[in-house]
Order: structure tokens, then C-alpha cells, then sequence
DNA sequence: TGGCCTTTGAAGCTT
DNA sequence: AAGCTTCAAAGGCCA
């Protein structure tokens, strides 16, 4: 199979549509999607409305359709060569030259310290700009200055309250060096959600040989524990670095498991070793000794209501199983996609709008994200695909029994209630909330930038749809995706009447772009069709990475240019051109 | 203080 | 195999 191949080799004839919607990709990553943000609403039409012929045509190149001042120049087919784009690159950062960002807030870039900078423990961005801002397509690597040299288990405080998004290489390496190492990847920008990606099989054990880059290197952590990897966006937007994860008090070698894990994937994968002969980590630590941030102290999260279900079940006392069981941390599930995109985007949802109360904020989150384009969304599956990757690389013998049923028993019985109680009940006496009362009809949230940009965004057309290249390829798994706009039927009827004004209104007001206006009103009160469905990317082949433009990486010369390019950024994962 | 609410997706569990 | 359940994040709300 493909995924066997070595690295950055993992396709075989390409059929050139599939390069062509991995440039579409691209184009939407930079386009559309960084300039719905922010950017000039009628160019961004202008743009939408470009790429939407393009489709038609099957084109896809959208190089005409290019709207934005910032893009870079070039066309991609001056980038065919990896060193070309790495020149450019090199060039465009030399220049001191960045692309306007698009909305996308958070794991497009990579932060590298310059060396010697000194590393600020609270995560702040450093007044003098201490940090090198590279663009990346991948969550927040920041890897504070001498941070391989601390030793974890004797973290400074500053650790405990770093709030900086972490995570690079340990290696001391240029910092196009991530751009390259993507090149091995197998990463395909229209990747599935993780699970049907006929690249690896956590649960089977047969996955491809990691590579660094798709290792996910934000595992933020819990305060209180040794080290702390806040979310990517913790550093500019606090209420998002909020702890993830925690990390055991056993204390660990390295403040940055996910730097750590990347170094030792990158060993493991320049070396072609399998995963498999990393030793298994004891109770959650990486076989490093590196804790991963999913690990949560027992004493954070202690839940011992059941006994243990390990799989290797034995014949332990319930008491020895249950002491056991507490001593051994509490690694979280990785993050699905939506979870990495409402991390992101909460944050920006929450400044533009009046509500605070994560349920309503969620509802527009998923709201937002079913206005995705699936080039979008695809990112989030590739990026949770990867997210589940390094859960299993670092704790191979954990499953997501372990936390099965050990979590607010009261609220399963409730629902149990409830659920009885439903069968019983007409709909209309449903005990759950209206959604109604989470979004008010006024819409508070109805700000023109984001949101116009979700909607704008989403190519959700059936041009787009038809234009798809990996439709026909599509895996079941893949064809499984929820196409839901929401699981909850009563409740999107009530956010359709009392919300379609709000999504209606933002595609009403870029009556261009109809194609938006027709996914949002299909994504709230059509049934799931082709169009609301995850990109099915498994067979977006590496080469169509090979064609695909640079990713604008640059370099950010302060704190300040790096916000801004921040909250324009787009997260768009495929920036390695192959090698 | 801790569960509820709300969202989607992954994965385990049940039938 | 299909359907159901749980958990993952977030933070205000409420008992």
C-alpha cells in the first residue's frame, strides 16, 4: 500500500485532478480563507466566485482567481522543486517579507527562539521579538530557548505557567527544516479523519513509520504539573491556554514531551525504525520517560468508580486493581477535529461575540464548523489524525476503555432518564434545552469578520463537491464521516429557526458567493449531503504535495507582526513541498 | 463544589 | 454490523 512507501513516496500516479484540488486547497488556505478574516470582503468574493469557475472547469488551479495583494507572486509551478520553494522561502524571509494571515488563529506557525533569546517563563511574547515566528501548517511549535537542556523534573516555575505554545524539534535546526521534513510526510492535506486513513491503524499496530512532522507537538498541560505545553494559542490568547493536559507528578526528562517525542520520531524516522520498537511505555510515560500531556495526575482527575478494565485483565483484588488504578495517570483522549477546531476558534468566537457560555459558543462552533470548506476541515482531520497518531506512538498499550465509564456516572444515569423519558415524550417535551436559549435571536454573534469568513470559506458548492478529486476515491470510513449537522435533530430545528438568520445574514451579505449561502442553508436544514462531508483525502497523494505551492512560511520579525499574522493566519497543514 | 449544557468525532460498548 | 454511549474542551450556570 501507498502509506508503506517510503516516505514522501506514498503515492502513485497522481492523477493530476487530485494535485489540482491539493492546489485548490492551497488556494482556499490562502485565499479565501485568510482574506474572509480580515481581508477585502468583495476580493474575497471576487476570489470565491473565481475558484468556483475554476472547479467548474476542472481546473482548479485558481491561479486566476488569486484576489489577494500578500499572495505570493510566484506560481506554484515554480515551486515544483522542493528547493525552489525552500529558496523562496528563504528569499521571502530574508526580505523579512510575511503574507497577510488568514483567520485561523492558531497551529499554522512554528515558533523557533532564536538562540540565545532569553525564554520568557510565562509565555509572553518576548518584548524584544526574541522569537522566530515560521509559519507552519501544523499547531505551535515553540520551543523556548534552552529548553532541551532544562531538566523537566526540576521545571522552573516558569514551566508551570508557560502558557507559550510549545513544541519543536529538539534538534537545533534551521528553521525550514520542519518545511522539509513535511516533505517526507505522508501527509495529504485532504486527509480523513484519522481513522480512515489507510495509512495506520492505531488499534492494529500497523502503523507507517512516524514521521516527526505528523506528530502533533501540542499537548498542552495542566497547571500544577511538572511541565506545562498550553494550547498553541495560550501564548496570544490566554483563555485558550488554558490547560489541556496534565502531566503526571512523576516528573519528567524533558519540559516538552511533544519536542522530546519529535526528536525521537525524527530519529525514528530518518532511521526508518518502526514504531514498534519503541518499548512500551509504563503507565503513560513515553518510553523516553517523557510524559505526554494527555496524562492527567490521577490526583487532578481521580475517578476510581470502577474497577480496573485493562486489558490484560487478572485476578488482582478489586482493592489492588483500584489502587492501581489510581496511581496510574489519566491519559485524555486525543482530540478529534472538532475539539482542535473549537480550541482554536473559541477564543475568536467568544471576542466576537457577547456570549461567554461555552454551550452557546459551541453552537456556533459547530455551526461554523459544518460552513468549513472541507479543505478546512480537512485540516482538522489530518490534524487530529496526527493528534491520535502520537497518542498511540506514546502510549501504545492505551485505549479509550481506560477512560470508558469513569466519567460523571450521575450524568450516564441522567441521560438514561432522560432517554426513557423521551421515548415517552412527544418531541416537543424534550427535557433538553432549547438551543434557543444558548443563541439568542439577536444574534449576538454576529460578527461580520469571522463568521463571514466561515461561510465565505466553505466551498460546500456542489461545483466544489463535483470538483472533489477524492470523491471517487472515498473509503467507506471516509463516506461514514458525520455528514450531521448535528446529532441532535430537535435541536438544530431550533437553531434553524432561531439561527438562520444569523448564517443567512452573513451569506446574504456576500451575495456573491451564493454557493456559501446555499451550504449554510443546506448544512441547517437539509438533510447531510456530499457536500458537508470531511474532504475524503486518503487519496490525495504526496505528489500532489510535490505540486503544490509553498505554503507562505515566514518569518515574523516581532511579537507584533507575529499577532498579526496570527489572527489572519489560516491553519492550513501542507506546507512541506516533497523532496 | 461539581455536574450540566452544547458541539463533533473517535472509539468502546451493546444488541 | 449497526446503533448507542462515553469522552474529549470550554466556561457560565445552577443546585
Amino acid at each position: 500500500m501507498p502509506q508503506l512507501e517510503p516516505a514522501g513516496g506514498d503515492d502513485l500516479g497522481a492523477p493530476d485532478e487530485l494535485i489540482a484540488f491539493q492546489d485548490e486547497g492551497e488556494e482556499q488556505d490562502k485565499g479565501a480563507g485568510r482574506g474572509s478574516a480580515h481581508g477585502d470582503l468583495d476580493e474575497l468574493k471576487s476570489s470565491l466566485v473565481s475558484e468556483t469557475e475554476n472547479r467548474g472547469t476542472g481546473t482548479g488551479s485558481g491561479s486566476g482567481s488569486d484576489s489577494e495583494a500578500e499572495r505570493p507572486p510566484q506560481p506554484r509551478e515554480s515551486f515544483q522543486k522542493p528547493r525552489d520553494y525552500l529558496a523562496e522561502v528563504v528569499r521571502r524571509q530574508q526580505d523579512g517579507g510575511f503574507f497577510k494571515g488568514p483567520p485561523y488563529p492558531g497551529y499554522p506557525f512554528l515558533m523557533l527562539p532564536e538562540l540565545g533569546s532569553p525564554y520568557l517563563a510565562n509565555g509572553a511574547l518576548s518584548p524584544g521579538g526574541a522569537r522566530t515566528y515560521l509559519q507552519m501548517k501544523w499547531p505551535l511549535l515553540d520551543v523556548p530557548a534552552g529548553a532541551t537542556l532544562k531538566d523537566s523534573r526540576s521545571p522552573s516555575p516558569a514551566h508551570l505557567s508557560n502558557k507559550v505554545p510549545v513544541v519543536q524539534h529538539a534538534h537545533h535546526m534551521h528553521p525550514l527544516t520542519p518545511l522539509i521534513t513535511y516533505s517526507n510526510d505522508h501527509f495529504s492535506p485532504g486527509s480523513p479523519p484519522g481513522h480512515l486513513s489507510p495509512e495506520i491503524d492505531p488499534k492494529t499496530g500497523i502503523p507507517r513509520p512516524p514521521h516527526p512532522s505528523e506528530l502533533p507537538p501540542y499537548y498542552p498541560l495542566s497547571p500544577g504539573a511538572v511541565g506545562q505545553i498550553p494550547h498553541p494559542l495560550g501564548w496570544l490568547v490566554p483563555q485558550q491556554g488554558q490547560p489541556v493536559y496534565s502531566i503526571p507528578p512523576g516528573g519528567f526528562r524533558h519540559p516538552y514531551p511533544a519536542l522530546a517525542m519529535n526528536a525521537s520520531m525524527s530519529s525514528l524516522m530518518s532511521s526508518r525504525f518502526s514504531p514498534h520498537m519503541v518499548p512500551p511505555p509504563t503507565h503513560g510515560l513515553h518510553p523516553s520517560g517523557i510524559p505526554h500531556p494527555t496524562i492527567v495526575s490521577p490526583i487532578v482527575k481521580q475517578e476510581p468508580t470502577q474497577p480496573s478494565v485493562s486489558p490484560g485483565g487478572n485476578s488482582k483484588s478489586p482493592v489492588t486493581v483500584k489502587k492501581e488504578e489510581e496511581k496510574k495517570p489519566h491519559i485524555k483522549k486525543p482530540l478529534n477535529a472538532f475539539m482542535l477546531y473549537m480550541k482554536e476558534m473559541r477564543a475568536k468566537v467568544v471576542a466576537e461575540c457577547t456570549l461567554k457560555e461555552s454551550a452557546a459558543i459551541n453552537q456556533i462552533l459547530g455551526r461554523r464548523w459544518h460552513s468549513l470548506s472541507r479543505e478546512e476541515q480537512a485540516k482538522y482531520y489530518e490534524l487530529a489524525r496526527k493528534e491520535r497518531q502520537l497518542h498511540s506512538q506514546l502510549y501504545p498499550t492505551w485505549s479509550a476503555r481506560d477512560n470508558y465509564g469513569k466519567k460523571k456516572k450521575r450524568k450516564r444515569e441522567k441521560l438514561a432518564q432522560q432517554q426513557s423519558h423521551d421515548t415517552e415524550s412527544s418531541l416537543a417535551s424534550k427535557s433538553k434545552k432549547p438551543c434557543v436559549q444558548y443563541l439568542p435571536a439577536e444574534k449576538p454573534c454576529d460578527s461580520p469578520a469571522s463568521s463571514h469568513g466561515s461561510m465565505l470559506d466553505s466551498p460546500a458548492t456542489p461545483s466544489a463537491a463535483l470538483a472533489s478529486p477524492a470523491a471517487p476515491a472515498a473509503t467507506h470510513s471516509e463516506q461514514a464521516q458525520p455528514l450531521s449537522l448535528t446529532t441532535k435533530p430537535e435541536a438544530r430545528a431550533q437553531l434553524t429557526m432561531h439561527s438562520a438568520a444569523f448564517l443567512s445574514g452573513k451569506a446574504a451579505s456576500s451575495s456573491s458567493s451564493s454557493s456559501s449561502s446555499s451550504s449554510s442553508s443546506s448544512s441547517l436544514g437539509s438533510p447531510p449531503s456530499l457536500l458537508s462531508r470531511p474532504i475524503p483525502f486518503t487519496s490525495v497523494p504526496s505528489t500532489a504535495l510535490l505540486s503544490s505551492p509553498p505554503s507562505f512560511a515566514a518569518a515574523i520579525p516581532s511579537p507584533q507582526a507575529a499577532l498579526a499574522v496570527l489572527q489572519t493566519q489560516p491553519l492550513s497543514l501542507v506546507t512541506k513541498p516533497a523532496d
